[in-house]
DNA sequence: TATCGAGTTGGAGTGCACTCCAAGCAAGCA
DNA sequence: TGCTTGCTTGGAGTGCACTCCAACTCGATA
């Protein structure tokens, strides 16, 4: 969202009933993996634009919300620290001349993603090694 | 160390002049790429046995003290809790018997660095296809 | 109509893993 | 002899990412 330009609040018929869905929070909850709470945080914090409002003031999800958390989360779990999540996303609401700068985060995070890829791989091999001595033998350290 | 029984504190002469050698803070630090501070802090709360020290009161690691270091560097590196690393060198230190407990803990630990592994890849094949797309063509999200 | 469950808010609190501070001391050098 | 460097200590402080709280509101059900 954002960076698609004009799109903002109301566009009431005649669209093809794709975005149409809503989604309560405990739903995106269960869907996502993170508590109702930090979804509300995320939004708080702009990480997330202000989310739709039924008329009793409750959130209601788009699937593009989803979409964009989706996203997120996957950025998150893979240790982008929410500082650096904010700053994509306040590029991508800044519009299209930010694509290169979004890009240049995404190269960054991608080679940290590969640096803990090579990492993990490592400890695979000391822990396959360490687990094999104590499977087979009683052994010190 | 207290794995091997038996090696406490001096052992003046006729030894085969391996564990001999032994390093300051500071260059410990800078081999493991831990800070002083967490150095000392690891002994504190008990991650490593007691630190020989100078007459001068000052910390020499022997190279079994880095050896450990590295271990448990590499544990934590891939995401172990400081608090489970502690129940490991727990285990350690109580003796032989706890072969076992040790070895279940370090399965538990492969799991989720495997698990890890999966959830970077897949979060490579998401940068990746966003990468170009920022490359090519200004797209959204 | 009462009450229940799921949601709302701003702000305070928590847990983890460090990280820093202030005061002090010993060794080496000018 | 004095200064600098590198270390020592216990305890306090920090930053991050949530996580929880209290008080409240709405809509649906019994």
């Amino acid at each position: 969202m954002s960076a698609v330009p004009a799109e903002q609040a109301t566009e009431p018929a005649a669209a093809p009933a794709d975005r149409t869905l809503r989604h309560s929070i405990s739903e995106v909850s269960a869907r996502t993996g993170l508590t109702t709470h930090t979804l509300r945080w995320y939004e708080r914090i702009g990480l997330l634009d202000p989310i739709d409002r039924s008329h009793a003031g409750r959130r209601l999800y788009s699937d593009r919300d989803l979409e964009r958390l989706a996203f997120l989360g996957r950025l998150r779990l893979t240790g982008m620290p929410v500082a650096d999540m904010l700053r994509y996303v306040e590029l991508v609401r800044a519009g299209d001349h930010t694509v290169e700068g979004r890009r240049d985060l995404l190269v960054a995070h991608r080679d940290e993603v590969r640096q803990k890829i090579a990492d993990l791989h490592a400890t695979l091999a000391v822990l396959d090694r360490k687990i094999d001595l104590y499977s087979g033998k009683k052994q010190n350290t």
